[in-house]
RNA sequence: CGGGGUGUAGUAUAUCGGUAGUAUCCAUGUUUUGGGAACAUGAGGGCCGGGUUCGAUUCCCGGCACCCCGACCA
């Protein structure tokens, strides 16, 4: 892509109403844009970066058997009524509106229900499970305060699958996949080193659900790490007790802030009782379906890789999950410098390497390498009078501090 | 939802009860091109409603919005 045709520029100033830094470098760079407190829309470049990170945990999902689909945000008071969250009192962060005929209808705050409801007309037999659908979606929660940048929002788009399983067992070992699953992508999306597998509380569920929190002192949760057994314990239930059954010694926890980017939890029959979800065993017997929810919220991971891996001159993306894999600049306005990044950006492009092109954009050279800090693509390309002359293209790494020379032939040998 | 704070141009800010200034950004022109270039010319602004006043962007009241701390949460 062509940067003259991109039409977000960056921004040299920063935004005021804005403390948290992914929201601060990704409205400079021009991958969001606030519209309120706790909504953001994603702008070309940041809309790149959440399909990488969606691409990866669907094919992570894929390969755990999960099957893709797509609930409404619409959602039907009656099913909601069956499980006793639609009232504001059991849920107060529903965002409700009305049909024209008076008849309530919310806007998707979670997926438990609606997925019970649908597979209660597909399993019957035990032959039908276990089934693994999920989904990407936006999700609504009316949040008192939204802070942190994309960190919290009152509308996130998340990826959230449902087990469904035949018995404990069955639920235990798929869930013992999904944290292996879980692990790849936060590896994969380039924050593995920092991201603990975390006990936390179940809440009504279950006694423990397990949390992926990311270490930033951006975070909002503190937790207590084990570094050489590589876990950490939630501080919500960080006792005595917990820690004796994990076998955890309180005086080698390290406390740090973190964030929660994924969370898998047992369900039991919570979901299955209300909505009489149940099948035939192989003798006959009717069984109720046990549940499991894993979720991880996109919006969130990328302000996560962005706290997390930024300098004082801007975003560092994984090459993982960048916008594109090489910014090329193109310095200085003669034909041969035009020419030779032109022949560049389509050899490049045609060999299905993504590049953003600063082509012919009348900016002085400092501006170009700012905005290349700032958007901080994984490789940045310079062509220019200099680098002809010196034998070809400059090439250097976003974490690198200095480039070298590299001829046009050798340059796609560097990616 | 409790407490505190702030609303001035696209962005970031200054001043002031009496014609609202600067930087950046934008437009045009000339010169420039390896770390946010220079000059010139031009365009663009007081959150909304009420009150006090000869006069309100400024003071007062109400609303709305945003930020921060707390409570709550993927």
């Amino acid at each position: 892509m062509k940067q003259s045709h991109l039409f977000t520029k960056t921004k040299k100033e920063s935004p005021t109403d804005e403390v948290a830094q992914n929201a601060e470098l990704l409205i400079k760079a021009g991958f969001i844009n606030k519209e309120m407190a706790g909504v953001y829309s994603y702008l070309p470049l940041g809309l790149r970066v959440i399909k990488k990170i969606e691409n990866i945990i669907r094919e992570e999902m894929d390969a755990i058997g999960g099957q893709e689909m797509k609930t409404s945000i619409l959602q039907n008071k009656e099913i909601w009524e069956k499980s006793g969250r639609w009232s504001d009192k059991d849920i107060d962060i529903w965002f409700k509106t009305k049909f024209k005929n008076g008849g309530e209808v919310g806007l998707s705050f979670t997926n438990e229900e609606a997925y019970a409801n649908i597979l209660k007309q597909y399993i019957s037999s035990y032959k039908d499970l276990p089934v693994y659908p999920y989904d990407f979606k936006s999700i609504f929660r009316n949040e008192a305060r939204s802070k942190s940048g994309i960190l919290r929002g009152k509308e996130f788009y998340w990826k959230a699958l449902y087990s469904f399983s035949k018995n404990e067992e069955g639920h235990n070992e798929f869930y013992e996949k999904a944290k292996l699953a879980y692990r790849n992508i936060f590896q994969r999306v380039g924050i593995g080193h920092l991201t603990y597998i975390t006990f936390a509380s179940g809440g009504s569920f279950s006694k423990f659900s397990h949390e992926f929190q990311t270490v930033t002192g951006a975070g909002e949760d503190t937790i207590y790490i084990d570094e050489d057994k590589g876990i950490a314990v939630n501080k919500e239930v960080y006792e005595d007790e917990v820690l004796k059954n994990l076998g955890l010694e309180k005086d080698r926890l390290i406390e740090k802030r973190a964030v929660e980017v994924g969370n898998i939890f047992s369900l039991g029959t919570r979901f299955s009782e209300p909505f009489d979800l149940k099948y035939k065993d192989e003798n006959g017997e009717e069984k109720l379906v046990v549940m499991g929810s894993y979720g991880i919220g996109l919006g969130r991971l990328m302000g996560t890789i962005v706290e997390s891996l930024s300098d004082g001159k801007g975003i560092i993306w994984p090459e993982s999950v960048a916008p594109f894999k090489v910014h090329l600049l193109s310095l200085g306005d003669d034909d041969k410098t035009n020419s030779e990044g032109d022949k560049l950006y389509e050899n490049l492009s045609e060999k299905g390497i993504e590049v953003l092109y600063d082509d012919r954009r009348d900016v002085s050279a400092g501006e170009k390498f700012a905005d290349s800090d700032l958007i901080g693509i994984p490789y940045r390309v310079v062509v220019s009078k200099r680098s002809l002359n010196d034998g070809g293209f400059e090439i250097k790494k976003r974490t690198e501090e200095k480039g070298k020379i590299v001829s046009f032939e050798k340059l796609t040998e560097e990616f």
